[in-house]
DNA sequence: TCGATTGTCTAGCAGTGCTAGGATCCGGTC
DNA sequence: GACCGGATCCTAGCACTGCTAGACAATCGA
């Protein structure tokens, strides 16, 4: 392993290091506290050794959001795969969808919130957002229903999910009723 | 009447000039492009001027956002009495409201993205705000169906809006599938 | 006409994302 | 082992942000 080799695993060590503090400093005390400044001390470098890695803090923002899009995929995956039948296997995943955006808000944030200057719904959007995508459409498209699009009931649904999980976690929903809430969505959305 | 009178009106028109300008850099350029500043410029004053009418930035998106709270109430009270029958009357609250949000981007973003500093869903919650969910759950409460509370069920549907309306805004849904999504949803929830 | 109060502005603070330019360290060569 | 060149990193600074203290001027009541 020569010189050079040693450098680029260190320095991709090193991008792997920001990407983690800033999740971390994110989830701890949100992302408006996740300045260059408070994230290069976190990281014991200067400011300007960010920019060598990202373009910006966008860019930041964007690899917290595939890191992210990956974890919930297989969050999503995981839930669906551990339950019989459609629509107990469509619960599971709804309820481990909410169930991200609620344990990870900060990453919620980065993938459907926040500008990471990531591609959506196009040829160039990076791998892992359209595996998350895919990951839904797996379970979900059992449930579409005769004669409907699965790809287009998948976007209804995970639409409908964003909006509980964001709106909740915003404090525009009361939180006592979030399974309530899954539960009614569920029963009408999936068609058994 | 008194000077005192004159005063308070010249003030409250200031106050209404201060949202009228917001409101419309906005939707313009952005939230990002709303700096006190550049609004102090507009309204031609000074920035300190602003902050005699509000706490701060944060109470300017809050003003922006009651005033679309009463817009959207408005909107969607009016379409839902122009149509006749439970069911074409939700599909048409659903376009309204997905209407007004694709319409006036800045101030759904300031009612439901942006921190307004507003209560929500609580007893201190602004009566535009409560009047928005009113409005909604006027039609909505129509097509709850047997055993389901109408509240909760208007929750669910104005949550699936919201991330329809979110989801579309940013890219994340291609725009030219809204309409099919709508029907759908509307389909799927609403029990006639 | 004067004094007090109200209203407004200038100037400045601490913080933001980002960058130019100089210092420093390290690898390869003689 | 000494040296040079290039990669690497940091200091310092820019223009901007939201917000505020304190000076100044206009206005009102007596």
């Amino acid at each position: 392993m020569s010189v050079q080799e040693r450098k680029e695993r260190e320095r991709a060590a090193r991008e792997r290091l920001i990407v983690a503090t800033a999740r971390e400093l994110a989830e701890q005390q949100g992302w408006d506290a996740v300045t260059t400044r408070r994230l290069a001390e976190r990281i014991e470098y200067s400011q300007p050794v960010l920019y060598s890695h990202f373009r910006g803090k966008r860019e930041i923002i964007g690899a917290v959001a595939l890191q992210g899009a990956a974890e919930l995929a297989a969050a999503v995956r995981a839930a669906a795969s551990a339950v019989d039948g459609p629509r107990a296997r469509v619960t599971a995943l709804a309820r481990a969808y909410l169930d991200f955006a609620e344990r990870n808000p900060a990453v919620y944030d980065a993938l459907f919130q926040l500008d990471g200057g990531l591609a959506y719904a196009q040829e160039d959007t990076p791998e892992p957002l359209k595996d998350a995508f895919a990951a839904l459409l797996e379970s979900l498209g059992e449930v579409a229903g005769d004669g409907v699009h699965p790809g287009l009931f998948t976007e209804v649904f995970w639409a409908s999910l964003h909006g509980l999980a964001t709106l909740t976690r915003a404090g525009r929903l009361p939180p006592e009723d979030a399974e309530r809430r899954l539960e009614l969505l569920v029963g009408r959305l999936a068609v058994v």
